[in-house]
DNA sequence: CGGACAAGCTGA
DNA sequence: CAGCTTGTCCGG
């Protein structure tokens, strides 16, 4: 069993391959002897130390290590990644200090893959060439400013015109309605992680959200991003990837362009490729009529979150959506029985849910669930923001409003309808925006708030569709002036990532340095061995006991985290870390 | 990670 | 010194 393994040399029809075990915390990797047809990037089992485990073959014909008695693989499983995205695991566990089974998994299918479908034969050239869309691809590395109502389905197409093309998508819906498309222009399309054995055998054009990033895609010719700004392209779990930087990794090692698309492109992306943009003419016909409302000039004695332009807009008939983000990220708990406010007996300060007892915000005294009043032991959380505008918006508007909540399946039949920003996600089509109170986007404590911002009314402009449509966007706001509303008015979103890229640079935030959010009880024992280091600056800790360390590029602050050793224990490194 | 084994603590 | 806990090492 196992063959002339004293000697070293594997028996003839075995190779001594290298696995990588699908366990995060062990960071070597093992060599064993299996059959000969096994290939890089195979799901197998091995025995180790007496476990069974999963694993990835990440070599193969290795030197097999001196003195050492290799096992034979327990089985091989199926087809995993290829070559080159083992390789790339690798390089995102340095990028974002994660463990390359993360990646792996990623980049495998969910159930075990025992042989291919046929490959899809070369694609036939068809339909109109995009000229934008070619330029962006001729350009090799291109960020793709089109506005929000722009169609992205040319540009996949003439990608894929390429050769195998990724398209990257920021949605579901996007996905689908893109790959349907494609489907119908002639393509052999694979969804990821669905359709993963026939990606993984060849498609035309291999498609899905943020995880495609790391779906099989052989002979890629073309990567494709779109909404790069979008957050949802990056994970929230550590390790803190983002499907943006993986893909741009991903056509550079295969050498092939990389068009990333957004009707605001992020500073990142702007940092990175060429900028290819429509005419300004053409641009601001994609953008919806922005109506800027400033709320300092409305008349005091009504609420000024309700402007006479907002109802007119509620009475108009015509299908609106507005938003409005509760200030202040905590909800109110209010007795499902007797509608009182659930307070602190100590303090009388509003209290949230912990674990299994209320906790009080101000002086964390604790106590059961129970409503002082009454008794109930069932309490709701009201966002006072939304439920009270909807009333509010029913009474100045004389017409039905409903509230759409981030978790409830149905959207409520009414032609107006009140959320935060989740409603932006639910809703695919309006007549007109109404953001409420931009200025709790615009003055959100967060570093990217004026990006975050830009984007949110890039997404209210895509649902009301552009000029000629008659799409309209209500922005009540006290600035006026700010970047993000001129963006909005003028179409013209250069005007945020000017100020914003100046901001960076002053105060060192990305994409003008790295920066790594290292937080969990062992934060204090791991950044210690960095203190030490010149070329990484830890800052810290805050009130929670988490650190930043920051370093001049990626680079450098990469290698020294990887350079540093993980004490054991809940530690999170969020590298480019999406909020601060 | 989780098993093996060694070193340290306790109780009789 | 058995019997148990705690720590460190290592796996092919």
């Amino acid at each position: 069993m196992g063959g002339n393994a004293a000697s070293g040399r594997p028996e003839v029809g075995t190779r001594v391959v290298t696995v990588r075990a699908d366990e995060p915390a062990l960071d070597k990797t093992f060599d064993y002897l299996a059959p000969s047809d096994v290939r890089v990037g195979d799901v197998v089992r091995i025995d180790l130390h007496g476990r069974r485990l999963g694993g990835w073959v990440v070599d193969v014909d290795v030197e097999p290590p001196a003195g050492v008695d290799l096992k034979p693989l327990a089985k091989v499983s199926g087809w995993g990644p290829s070559r080159d995205l083992v390789d790339l695991a690798d390089w995102a566990a340095w990028r974002w200090a994660g463990q390359p089974p993360h990646f792996l998994r990623t980049a495998t299918a969910a159930s075990v893959v025992r042989g291919l479908p046929p490959a899809a034969r070369p694609a036939s050239a068809q339909g109109v060439e995009d000229a934008l869309a070619a330029d962006a691809l001729r350009a090799g590395r291109a960020v793709l400013r089109l506005p929000p109502s722009a169609d992205l389905f040319p540009l996949a197409l003439q990608a894929a015109r390429l050769g195998p093309t990724l398209v990257v998508c920021s949605s579901h819906a996007q996905e689908r309605h893109l790959a349907a498309r494609l489907r119908r222009a002639g393509l052999v399309v694979a969804a990821h992680p669905r359709d993963w054995a026939q990606a993984r055998a060849g498609a035309h054009v291999v498609i899905g959200a943020r995880a495609a990033a790391w779906a099989p895609c052989p002979d890629l010719a073309a990567v494709v991003v779109l909404d790069e700004h979008e957050e949802v392209h990056q994970e929230e779990a550590s390790p803190t990837w983002h499907a943006r930087d993986v893909a741009v990794e991903r056509a550079a090692r295969a050498g092939v362009p990389c068009v990333l698309t957004s009707p605001c492109p992020s500073l990142e992306a702007l940092a990175w490729g060429a900028l290819v943009s429509p005419s300004r003419a053409d641009e601001r016909a994609g953008w919806p009529v922005v109506d800027v409302v400033d709320r300092r000039r409305e008349d005091p004695l009504r609420s000024d979150l309700y402007s006479e332009k907002l109802v007119d807009l509620v009475r108009s008939g015509r299908r609106l959506v507005c938003v409005l983000n509760r200030k202040g990220r905590a909800a109110l708990l209010v007795c499902a029985a007797c509608s009182d406010l659930a307070r602190c007996e100590t303090c009388q300060s509003a209290v949230a849910m912990g674990e299994s007892t209320l906790v009080c915000r101000r002086c964390a005294t604790t106590r059961p669930v129970v409503c002082q009043s009454c008794g109930s032991g069932k309490l709701k959380q009201r966002r006072l923001g939304v439920s009270r505008a909807r009333e509010d918006l029913e009474r100045l508007g004389r017409v039905p409003v409903g509230e759409v909540t981030g978790d409830s399946d149905d959207l409520p039949d009414t032609n107006v309808l009140v959320g935060t920003e989740a409603v932006l996600r639910r809703v695919d089509r309006a007549d007109a925006v109404a953001f409420l109170d931009l200025d709790a986007e615009l003055l959100a404590p967060r570093y990217r708030a004026g990006e975050e911002a830009m984007a949110l009314v890039a997404r209210a402009a895509r649902l009301v569709g552009g000029k000629a449509g008659g799409g309209r966007v209500l922005l009540q706001t006290r600035q006026p002036k700010h970047e993000v509303v001129q963006a909005a008015l003028l179409a013209d979103p250069s005007r945020v990532s000017a100020v914003e890229r100046e901001r960076r640079a002053i105060l060192r935030l990305p994409p003008a340095a790295a920066v790594a959010h290292v937080s969990g009880a062992p934060a204090a024992a791991y950044v210690e061995p960095l203190l030490g280091r010149i070329d990484v600056e830890v800052l810290g800790p805050a009130a929670d006991g988490s650190y930043l360390v920051r370093a001049a590029d990626v680079r450098t602050l990469c290698d020294a985290l990887d350079a540093t050793p993980r004490p054991g224990g809940r530690l999170r490194v969020a590298v480019d870390p999406a909020r601060l």
